[in-house]
DNA sequence: GCGATATTTAGAAATTTGTCTAAATATCTA
DNA sequence: TAGATATTTAGACAAATTTCTAAATATCGC
Protein backbone atom coordinates (compact mmCIF):
# COMPACT_ATOMS: atom_id res chain seq x y z
CA UNK A 1 0.00 0.00 0.00
CA UNK A 2 1.35 3.15 -1.03
CA UNK A 3 0.34 5.68 1.83
CA UNK A 4 1.93 8.83 -0.02
CA UNK A 5 0.38 8.13 -3.12
CA UNK A 6 -3.07 7.94 -2.08
CA UNK A 7 -2.68 11.18 -0.06
CA UNK A 8 -0.97 12.60 -2.89
CA UNK A 9 -3.37 11.64 -4.63
CA UNK A 10 -6.13 12.75 -3.01
CA UNK A 11 -4.85 16.46 -2.60
CA UNK A 12 -6.09 18.17 -5.73
CA UNK A 13 -9.67 18.95 -5.97
CA UNK A 14 -10.52 17.72 -9.33
CA UNK A 15 -9.00 14.49 -8.33
CA UNK A 16 -11.16 14.03 -5.47
CA UNK A 17 -13.77 15.05 -7.66
CA UNK A 18 -13.58 12.24 -10.06
CA UNK A 19 -13.83 10.05 -7.70
CA UNK A 20 -17.17 11.27 -6.46
CA UNK A 21 -18.70 11.21 -9.99
CA UNK A 22 -17.39 7.59 -10.05
CA UNK A 23 -20.00 7.07 -7.22
CA UNK A 24 -22.18 7.15 -9.79
CA UNK A 25 -20.76 3.60 -11.35
CA UNK A 26 -18.00 3.15 -13.94
CA UNK A 27 -17.63 5.75 -16.52
CA UNK A 28 -15.52 6.08 -19.43
CA UNK A 29 -12.75 8.50 -19.63
CA UNK A 30 -15.14 10.94 -21.68
CA UNK A 31 -17.81 10.67 -19.42
CA UNK A 32 -16.32 10.96 -16.61
CA UNK A 33 -14.47 14.37 -18.35
CA UNK A 34 -18.17 15.72 -19.51
CA UNK A 35 -17.86 17.71 -15.42
CA UNK A 36 -15.18 19.00 -15.87
CA UNK A 37 -13.68 22.12 -17.78
CA UNK A 38 -10.01 20.66 -18.37
CA UNK A 39 -8.88 18.89 -21.74
CA UNK A 40 -8.63 15.19 -22.06
CA UNK A 41 -4.56 15.42 -21.66
CA UNK A 42 -5.29 17.05 -18.24
CA UNK A 43 -7.85 14.37 -17.23
CA UNK A 44 -5.63 11.84 -18.59
CA UNK A 45 -2.74 12.74 -16.10
CA UNK A 46 -4.98 13.03 -13.36
CA UNK A 47 -6.23 9.10 -14.09
CA UNK A 48 -2.49 8.43 -14.14
CA UNK A 49 -2.17 9.67 -10.62
CA UNK A 50 -5.36 8.02 -9.23
CA UNK A 51 -4.17 4.66 -10.66
CA UNK A 52 -0.63 5.12 -9.22
CA UNK A 53 -2.62 5.03 -5.89
CA UNK A 54 -4.40 1.93 -6.83
CA UNK A 55 -7.61 4.59 -6.32
CA UNK A 56 -9.33 4.07 -9.77
CA UNK A 57 -9.89 0.31 -11.40
CA UNK A 58 -10.05 0.60 -15.25
CA UNK A 59 -11.34 -1.62 -18.24
CA UNK A 60 -11.02 -1.47 -21.91
CA UNK A 61 -14.23 -1.52 -23.67
CA UNK A 62 -13.69 -1.13 -27.12
CA UNK A 63 -13.05 2.43 -28.04
CA UNK A 64 -13.77 3.50 -24.52
CA UNK A 65 -11.82 2.93 -21.32
CA UNK A 66 -14.08 2.51 -17.87
CA UNK A 67 -12.72 3.70 -15.21
CA UNK A 68 -14.62 2.62 -11.89
CA UNK A 69 -13.74 3.39 -8.28
CA UNK A 70 -11.70 0.62 -6.27
CA UNK A 71 -13.75 0.29 -3.21
CA UNK A 72 -11.13 -1.89 -1.09
CA UNK A 73 -8.58 0.99 -0.64
CA UNK A 74 -11.68 2.75 1.62
CA UNK A 75 -10.05 0.09 4.60
CA UNK A 76 -6.65 0.76 3.85
CA UNK A 77 -7.36 4.62 3.91
CA UNK A 78 -9.32 4.17 7.25
CA UNK A 79 -6.18 2.70 8.57
CA UNK A 80 -3.99 4.82 7.08
CA UNK A 81 -6.55 7.71 9.17
CA UNK A 82 -6.36 5.50 12.35
CA UNK A 83 -2.64 5.02 11.88
CA UNK A 84 -2.54 9.13 12.21
CA UNK A 85 -5.38 9.70 14.94
CA UNK A 86 -5.11 6.52 17.02
CA UNK A 87 -6.77 8.21 19.83
CA UNK A 88 -9.94 9.12 18.01
CA UNK A 89 -10.78 5.61 17.36
CA UNK A 90 -9.90 3.77 19.86
CA UNK A 91 -11.84 5.33 22.92
CA UNK A 92 -8.48 5.22 25.14
CA UNK A 93 -7.29 1.78 23.71
CA UNK A 94 -3.56 1.42 22.65
CA UNK A 95 -3.94 0.26 19.12
CA UNK B 1 -14.63 22.10 7.89
CA UNK B 2 -11.63 23.15 5.00
CA UNK B 3 -11.44 19.91 3.40
CA UNK B 4 -9.02 21.08 0.92
CA UNK B 5 -6.67 22.31 3.80
CA UNK B 6 -6.76 19.09 5.32
CA UNK B 7 -6.08 16.85 1.99
CA UNK B 8 -2.96 19.23 1.07
CA UNK B 9 -1.86 18.77 4.56
CA UNK B 10 -2.17 15.27 4.71
CA UNK B 11 -0.20 15.16 1.69
CA UNK B 12 3.46 16.03 2.59
CA UNK B 13 5.20 12.89 4.64
CA UNK B 14 6.94 15.08 6.48
CA UNK B 15 3.84 16.60 7.78
CA UNK B 16 2.05 13.11 8.55
CA UNK B 17 5.75 12.20 10.12
CA UNK B 18 4.80 15.69 12.64
CA UNK B 19 1.70 14.26 13.30
CA UNK B 20 3.04 10.35 14.43
CA UNK B 21 5.50 12.03 16.64
CA UNK B 22 2.50 14.01 18.40
CA UNK B 23 0.79 10.68 18.61
CA UNK B 24 3.56 10.78 22.21
CA UNK B 25 1.80 13.67 23.35
CA UNK B 26 1.90 17.62 23.16
CA UNK B 27 5.92 18.29 22.49
CA UNK B 28 7.21 21.82 21.71
CA UNK B 29 8.92 22.76 18.43
CA UNK B 30 12.15 21.85 18.79
CA UNK B 31 11.59 18.58 20.31
CA UNK B 32 9.11 17.90 16.87
CA UNK B 33 12.10 19.16 14.98
CA UNK B 34 14.74 16.81 16.85
CA UNK B 35 13.37 13.76 14.54
CA UNK B 36 13.93 15.83 11.18
CA UNK B 37 16.44 16.85 9.41
CA UNK B 38 15.29 20.36 8.24
CA UNK B 39 15.67 23.68 9.45
CA UNK B 40 13.39 25.39 11.95
CA UNK B 41 12.15 27.79 9.64
CA UNK B 42 10.90 24.96 7.24
CA UNK B 43 9.61 23.41 10.61
CA UNK B 44 7.66 26.05 10.81
CA UNK B 45 6.13 26.16 7.55
CA UNK B 46 4.69 22.60 8.07
CA UNK B 47 3.48 23.55 11.52
CA UNK B 48 1.63 26.35 9.64
CA UNK B 49 0.30 24.36 7.01
CA UNK B 50 -1.52 21.85 9.48
CA UNK B 51 -2.92 24.62 11.71
CA UNK B 52 -4.36 26.12 8.99
CA UNK B 53 -6.07 22.46 8.08
CA UNK B 54 -6.65 22.07 12.23
CA UNK B 55 -4.97 19.77 12.70
CA UNK B 56 -2.94 20.29 15.33
CA UNK B 57 -3.31 23.19 18.32
CA UNK B 58 -0.37 25.43 19.64
CA UNK B 59 -0.25 26.54 23.27
CA UNK B 60 2.46 29.16 24.39
CA UNK B 61 4.56 27.86 27.39
CA UNK B 62 7.22 30.36 28.25
CA UNK B 63 9.83 30.47 25.49
CA UNK B 64 8.39 27.29 24.21
CA UNK B 65 5.39 26.55 21.59
CA UNK B 66 3.51 23.37 22.83
CA UNK B 67 1.71 21.89 19.78
CA UNK B 68 -0.42 18.94 20.14
CA UNK B 69 -3.12 16.98 17.82
CA UNK B 70 -6.50 17.75 17.50
CA UNK B 71 -8.09 14.46 17.78
CA UNK B 72 -11.34 16.17 17.27
CA UNK B 73 -10.66 16.44 13.31
CA UNK B 74 -10.42 12.77 13.16
CA UNK B 75 -14.24 12.45 12.85
CA UNK B 76 -14.22 15.07 9.59
CA UNK B 77 -11.47 13.04 8.44
CA UNK B 78 -13.62 9.85 8.41
CA UNK B 79 -16.40 11.71 6.75
CA UNK B 80 -14.48 12.85 4.03
CA UNK B 81 -13.09 9.61 3.51
CA UNK B 82 -16.82 8.13 3.68
CA UNK B 83 -17.67 10.41 1.16
CA UNK B 84 -15.31 9.63 -1.30
CA UNK B 85 -16.17 6.18 -0.82
CA UNK B 86 -19.55 5.40 0.51
CA UNK B 87 -20.17 1.97 -0.63
CA UNK B 88 -17.09 0.72 1.89
CA UNK B 89 -18.79 2.45 4.73
CA UNK B 90 -22.44 1.07 4.51
CA UNK B 91 -22.60 -2.71 3.44
CA UNK B 92 -24.66 -1.60 0.66
CA UNK B 93 -26.78 1.76 2.48
CA UNK B 94 -27.48 4.48 0.81
CA UNK B 95 -25.64 7.14 3.24
C1' DG C 1 17.63 45.71 30.74
C1' DC C 2 20.83 42.20 28.36
C1' DG C 3 22.20 38.20 26.37
C1' DA C 4 20.66 33.56 25.39
C1' DT C 5 17.19 30.44 23.67
C1' DA C 6 12.86 29.29 20.94
C1' DT C 7 10.08 30.16 17.20
C1' DT C 8 8.30 32.69 13.28
C1' DT C 9 8.56 35.75 9.21
C1' DA C 10 10.53 37.37 4.84
C1' DG C 11 12.45 36.53 0.68
C1' DA C 12 14.89 33.57 -2.65
C1' DA C 13 16.12 29.11 -5.06
C1' DA C 14 14.99 24.43 -6.53
C1' DT C 15 11.50 21.05 -7.24
C1' DT C 16 6.96 19.41 -8.09
C1' DT C 17 2.45 19.83 -9.97
C1' DG C 18 -1.38 21.00 -13.04
C1' DT C 19 -2.41 22.48 -17.35
C1' DC C 20 -1.96 23.10 -22.27
C1' DT C 21 -1.08 21.91 -27.45
C1' DA C 22 0.42 18.63 -30.67
C1' DA C 23 1.25 14.13 -31.86
C1' DA C 24 0.84 9.07 -31.10
C1' DT C 25 -1.85 4.84 -30.23
C1' DA C 26 -6.01 1.97 -30.17
C1' DT C 27 -10.47 0.67 -31.72
C1' DC C 28 -14.65 1.11 -34.35
C1' DT C 29 -17.41 1.44 -38.67
C1' DA C 30 -18.08 1.66 -43.35
C1' DT D 1 -7.95 -0.36 -45.31
C1' DA D 2 -9.32 4.54 -44.44
C1' DG D 3 -11.45 7.85 -41.70
C1' DA D 4 -13.57 8.94 -37.29
C1' DT D 5 -13.66 8.74 -32.32
C1' DA D 6 -11.43 7.90 -27.62
C1' DT D 7 -7.57 8.12 -24.87
C1' DT D 8 -2.73 8.55 -23.77
C1' DT D 9 2.03 10.32 -24.31
C1' DA D 10 5.51 13.95 -24.97
C1' DG D 11 7.15 18.25 -24.16
C1' DA D 12 6.60 23.03 -22.56
C1' DC D 13 5.14 26.49 -19.26
C1' DA D 14 3.10 28.76 -15.18
C1' DA D 15 1.80 28.29 -10.52
C1' DA D 16 2.40 26.12 -6.17
C1' DT D 17 5.35 23.85 -2.80
C1' DT D 18 9.39 22.79 -0.04
C1' DT D 19 13.42 24.17 1.50
C1' DC D 20 17.04 27.37 2.74
C1' DT D 21 19.49 31.66 5.00
C1' DA D 22 18.99 35.86 7.38
C1' DA D 23 16.45 38.70 10.18
C1' DA D 24 12.56 39.63 13.40
C1' DT D 25 9.84 38.64 17.59
C1' DA D 26 8.95 36.67 22.17
C1' DT D 27 10.30 34.95 26.58
C1' DC D 28 13.56 33.50 30.09
C1' DG D 29 17.24 34.03 33.66
C1' DC D 30 20.59 36.87 35.54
Amino acid sequence: MKQQAVFRALADPTRRAILKRLQGGPMSAGEIGEAFDITGASLSHHFTVLKHADLVRTERRGQYIVYSLNSTVMEDLTRMVLDLFPSAGTRGGKR
